[in-house]
DNA sequence: GATGATCATGCCCCATGGGGTAATTGCGAG
DNA sequence: CTCGCAATTACCCCATGGGGCATGATCATC
């Protein structure tokens, strides 16, 4: 029996549920002042928020301790800062989350809207910063996460399923999602028809597959070559 | 018998059809010394030109003529022009043609570059140009371009076969792409087996479909809904 | 009124898919 | 060494897919 209760379900748990369900944006700025600003406008609209004034700070917190924010997520960072800039960020999160990422610069030349759009950010502010084309913007790149979310989870689940699957039933499967008939693959493999079937029917009951059709999507999408 | 005879092959042609297999870069700019040079550099890579003076021409000889350029090809245009200015080109170009589209602009401030981005430019660059730099963007648009043609010409096809299935075919081939079995589809629509299967055989000679697996692909792939 | 396309049906045939039962072999873990 | 897992096979069963052959109905077009 665990010594640490779980907490009751209160109304603020709800909030809190809702608000990650909308999504969560990341700020980060080192003018404080715009920090606050900006969380209390995006707050009120019921998003998750998180700061910090540093992009270094931020990418500290993603390496060492993940806690794997649940629902769509956004970053929205100012390009000039002192140690790290806006650019330099979306390289670090390229590699380590696939996390949307929003610039935002004050008066800043067309090189660095340029280099970051290339660079594949989400979108770029101009400040002063309106707020209807933030929301607009943080939408955007929420929704974008959101796909890129659920892309993952199919296809993890998919491969999850598929690594269950012994070689032969591999095997069997992909020949099967390719149109080869039963016959054509006991001959190919010089094996029995039989035992072509008992693979055919063990790996659409693994991967969860109630007929053929679907053996032949879940080939498509799972990467089954 | 025509009254007018082939031309024949000649090397000339052979080097247009070399050209237009590389792509054709559509050049804008009311500047003739910028118009010719970059003709020039881009004749001398291999690839088709045509240039305008005006956004106003292309759109001209795009609305009018069209002769539809066989290959890969995108617009290469400067922002500043007196009638109509790049980002205006941009929207009448997503209506008339997919052409991916490429922006070139002297000393122009952040918002002109980041408005071209939103409007889905492929890339902004800014003068003085980089002749690397410029044959790296129309390399990007024009494999943007051929993708785009590929998966049209895929619809296209898919969408022709399909239209000559009738509605009975139509509805069966969907159902049988959904996985559902000869028996239930003849109860479902309160018709005889054997019925079921003709239709299902004609949908399947006519979407040149060999099996149930090609039939499934040709459904997800053509929105068969 | 003839003709062709579309939809529909019944009977009959064989190939194929799906699956139960039972048995054998080989291999790695406990 | 034994046990479980994967792979394999034979024999047998029934349901389903695929298709030939003949027939009929409806509807639009020429």
């Amino acid at each position: 029996m665990p010594t640490v209760l779980r907490k009751p379900v209160t109304v603020s748990d709800q909030h809190l549920a809702e608000r990650c369900a909308r999504g969560r944006i990341v700020i980060i700025d080192d003018d404080s002042e715009i920090l606050n600003a900006i969380e209390a406008l995006l707050a009120l609209e019921g998003y998750a928020t998180e700061t910090y004034s540093s992009a270094i700070d931020y990418l500290q917190v993603l390496t060492y301790n993940r806690p794997h924010f649940p629902g769509p997520s956004c970053v929205l960072c100012d390009v000039k800062m002192p140690e790290l800039d806006g650019l330099q960020l979306q390289c670090r999160l390229a590699e380590l989350a696939d996390t949307p990422l929003l610039l935002m610069s004050g008066a800043s030349g067309a090189e660095e809207a340029v280099s970051a759009f290339r660079a594949g950010v989400v979108d770029f502010l101009l400040k002063p910063i309106d707020a209807d084309m933030l929301l607009h913007a943080i939408g955007k790149a929420l929704l974008e996460s959101s796909e890129q979310q659920t892309l993952h989870h199919r296809h993890a689940e998919l491969a999850k399923r598929i690594a269950t699957l012994t070689e032969r039933e591999r095997d069997i499967a992909k020949r099967v999602a390719h149109g080869q008939i039963n016959r054509d693959i006991a001959d190919t493999l010089h094996i029995a028809l039989r035992t072509v079937k008992l693979h055919r029917q063990r790996a659409l009951e693994k991967l969860g597959a109630r007929n053929t059709a679907d053996l032949v999507r879940i080939a498509d999408e799972g990467n089954l070559s």
